[in-house]
DNA sequence: TTCCCGTACT
DNA sequence: AGTACGGGAA
């Protein structure tokens, strides 16, 4: 497989089908970081309309560092991997405190939320520094090409597939280089059913002439979902509800919800009540069920999520901040960020 | 229902 | 090295 004779047809299909996106053709860093944090885990579609929000909202570093968590945490509702979020204000604030952005893949990489790919990707389309990027497409599109078997998601497979990507890299024009070959993993060499019938180098790629198109990339893990239960409560007095914010750490870190019973195992709806009851040190004439919601079902990556809303009517509540909840009017609910699941929920209110 | 996609944490 | 982290599209 002769090299050159791919990234000449790579390059030549890229300047023919490329799609015009807002972060293409710009030198500004910190619209390519932005860019490139949203898109990582995401397709182009489901990031565009954030990304334009983004900008709208903070044009600059400076004013994206000056945000609050739950400023950002709302722009990125329903995005996902909500931990990109919380590292973007991080980021900021690290790039701030230095005195201008970082302007290498080394510099770049000490940036929360930056890895090797988010690195190369800025460090080549903002300083065409001559880094390889290795996202999903380019490991599709190197393992059919070359007929490379080794599983990707190992650290051998990662090794030798970053080799092979800075050995095709164009040196010359590392910024269109490594956009072409994205666009075209994302485009024409996709994951299922790929165009090879229209494809510039189909003759030469090792997955079409061996029929293994359906077999690279090569991948060993799959992840496994765990079943969770969880029980909300959705508490109504004088217009008013409570909400609390999750933890940092693990599902919709930083996001809002209800107040919830999360358990592994099912447990029958008047049990969930009558701990919903004690958790609120409420007595039988304090409130009154509304609303017993069918339970939901969730599915995340790594989880099965049954979830059930319990919707309360309360006659009288003592506050107390054992728990962490924040009392809010019901109409500032929409102002929280909150999961999809949440959201789902609420809309229908 | 299955598959896709980068980084951080352990 | 292995796993947690979401949502949408195929």
């Amino acid at each position: 497989m002769d090299r050159y004779n791919v990234q000449q047809a790579i390059s030549d299909w890229y300047q023919i089908n490329k799609r015009d996106l807002p972060w293409r053709g710009i030198s500004d860093p910190y619209k390519i970081w932005l860019s490139e944090i949203i898109l990582q885990q995401t397709r182009v579609n489901q990031g565009l309309s954030y990304y334009l929000k983004f900008v709208a909202v903070y044009p600059n570093v400076d004013s994206l560092a000056s945000a609050k968590e739950d400023d950002i945490l709302k722009l990125w509702q329903g995005l996902g991997y909500y931990s990109r979020a919380r590292n973007l204000l991080a980021a900021a604030n690290q790039i701030v405190k230095q005195k201008e952005f970082p302007a290498s893949y080394k510099e770049l990489l000490k940036l929360k939320g930056v890895g090797e790919y988010t690195a190369a990707a800025i460090a080549s389309f903002a300083y065409e520094e001559p880094v390889a990027v290795v996202d999903g497409n380019v490991y599709r599109v190197l393992a059919r090409i070359f007929g490379i078997s080794t599983a990707i998601d190992s650290s051998t497979g990662k090794k030798e597939f970053l080799e092979i990507a800075n050995s095709i890299l164009n040196k010359q024009d590392p910024s269109t280089w490594n956009q072409a070959i994205m666009e075209f993993g994302a485009l024409q060499c996709i994951p299922k059913s790929p165009n090879c019938s229209t494809c510039p180098i189909h003759t030469e790629c090792f997955a079409f002439n061996n029929d293994r198109i359906d077999a690279l990339p090569y991948k060993k893990g799959k992840t496994k979902q765990q079943v969770r239960h969880i029980y909300y409560y959705f508490t109504r007095f004088n217009e008013q509800t409570i909400i609390k914010k999750r933890p940092a750490k693990g599902v919709w870190g930083g996001l809002f919800e209800f107040p919830a019973l999360e358990v592994n195992h099912e447990i029958p709806i008047d049990k969930a009540i009558a701990h919903i009851k004690s958790e609120l040190e409420i007595s039988e004439d304090d409130f009154k069920v509304v609303l017993v919601q069918e339970p939901m079902k969730h599915i995340l990556s790594h989880r099965i999520i049954y979830c059930s809303f319990i919707e309360l009517e309360l006659t009288q509540f003592n506050y107390k901040n054992g728990h962490n909840w924040i009392v809010i009017p019901l109409n500032q609910l929409h102002n929280y960020p909150v999961s999809r699941l949440m959201e789902k929920y609420i809309s229908n209110i």
